[in-house]
DNA sequence: CTGTTGATATGATTTTGGTCATATTTCAAG
DNA sequence: CTTGAAATATGACCAAAATCATATCAACAG
């Protein structure tokens, strides 16, 4: 099993700010995980017992809404750390977590991550710096939401997963996502989702190969109303 | 001025975890302020140089949509500290305060926070709890206005306002909000929001005394559909 | 008391997007 | 290669909510 204090993945999150020693602690009590596309990694409601941090791949976080929706909350990728806002209020999940692709994460036990933050204040400044920037990512996504129409917040939707989780080779958006999940992201029907991609396709600001999407257009994209 | 060492305020929020003398410095250089119904705390934008510990008094904090519109992403009432997020990110703010009603608050420099939150790590632990509570919240959020109708969410609303801001003595919501806000705070046309609150008040769900609303009937507003 | 302003209210119309129905395509299992 | 299931696509229709247009009301300065 691999050592977190030699681990690059680290670099990208907070765990960074750990010192070597309680590098060797975690390491000795982690976990390593491999996860196939389409598993649940924890339900929501689910209690946990420890943060993940992920090796490889994307998950996404969603909330089941009241009238049978899913809804998709956050994605969550390779370097970043799964869990810790469950661990830190000592409640329970309030989202699911469902791998996108296959994924390799390792686990770490809550109690020797609460130690840590209660040992280490740089450790927890960082993890604090995360919470902060996510929450101001949540009010933009309460602001959009509110305010956008589908096709605006679904323009938006690509343009993030592109700027943030990559392309491949050929140009297309490496997360491959079903029709469902775009919906599930931007709040609405699956119908209005795969209608709104079928227009921005013949208006040429995205092109399809095989399952994968491609941004043809940014700007115009950028520019939807 | 108040000495911070006896003030019954910071009961409330992560103060409380502060030492005795660490209260008694920032005791020191606090000052405090009277800011009036309607007046702006900070910008969307602006740089704070500290946060503020709400004594009395109620505020909103909204973003700026492209379109025009002002959404309200949250309130924070007497008791809270408005600011955390910024100072903890060190980005300038991402929401604009504005007084609801006469407020009555102590601003505390930035430095002095940030020193302690990496010397103490109880109060750092109550300020990330506080942020994963927010975080919760606003998880909340963006699944009502992705899934729910615009009367759900009016309904909601007033109860959630009801439950977390406390009524008068006739029994009205002790806040006082206008129309444009309850349409700002669910996210919809201020139209819109009047005639939902009209349909209520005929529904006799809700009812009007003065500028003030009453809710009539708890359970009728929960199953509002 | 009157005129002005901003908030509240309501009607008419249009737009957006949800729902339901039905094809079509894709892909994997047999 | 067929068959069946799931994902994608598209049309028709309907409901929710935005927009635009007025009207009414409350508060207040002059």
């Amino acid at each position: 099993m691999g050592k977190c204090e030699q681990c690059i993945i680290k670099q990208f999150n907070a765990l960074k700010s750990l010192t070597k020693d309680e590098l060797i602690r975690i390491s000795g009590c982690k976990s390593s995980k491999k996860i196939k596309k389409g598993e649940v990694i924890f339900e929501e409601g689910e209690v946990l017992n420890g943060v993940y941090c992920i090796r490889d791949g994307i998950c996404k976080l969603s909330k089941l809404s009241e009238n049978g929706k899913d809804q998709i909350v956050k994605m969550v990728i390779k370097g970043q750390l799964l869990g810790q806002r469950s661990i830190i209020s000592g409640q329970s999940s309030n989202l699911q977590a469902v791998a996108l692709n296959d994924m390799e994460v390792c686990f770490i036990p809550k109690n020797e991550i609460i130690s840590d933050l209660q040992r280490n204040p740089k450790f927890s400044f960082d993890v604090l710096q995360d919470m902060a920037r996510d929450l101001k990512d949540s009010d933009d996504i309460i602001v959009n939401m509110a305010q956008k129409t589908v096709k605006q917040r679904l323009a938006e939707a690509l343009i993030y997963i592109q700027e943030n989780f990559g392309e491949n080779p050929d140009g297309t958006l490496s997360v491959l996502l079903s029709r469902e999940d775009y919906a599930s992201i931007v709040g609405t029907a699956t119908e209005s989702a795969i209608r709104v991609l079928s227009q921005f396709k013949r208006e040429g600001l995205i092109s399809t190969i095989g399952k994968f999407i491609k941004i043809e257009n940014l700007n115009g994209l950028k520019r939807v109303e």
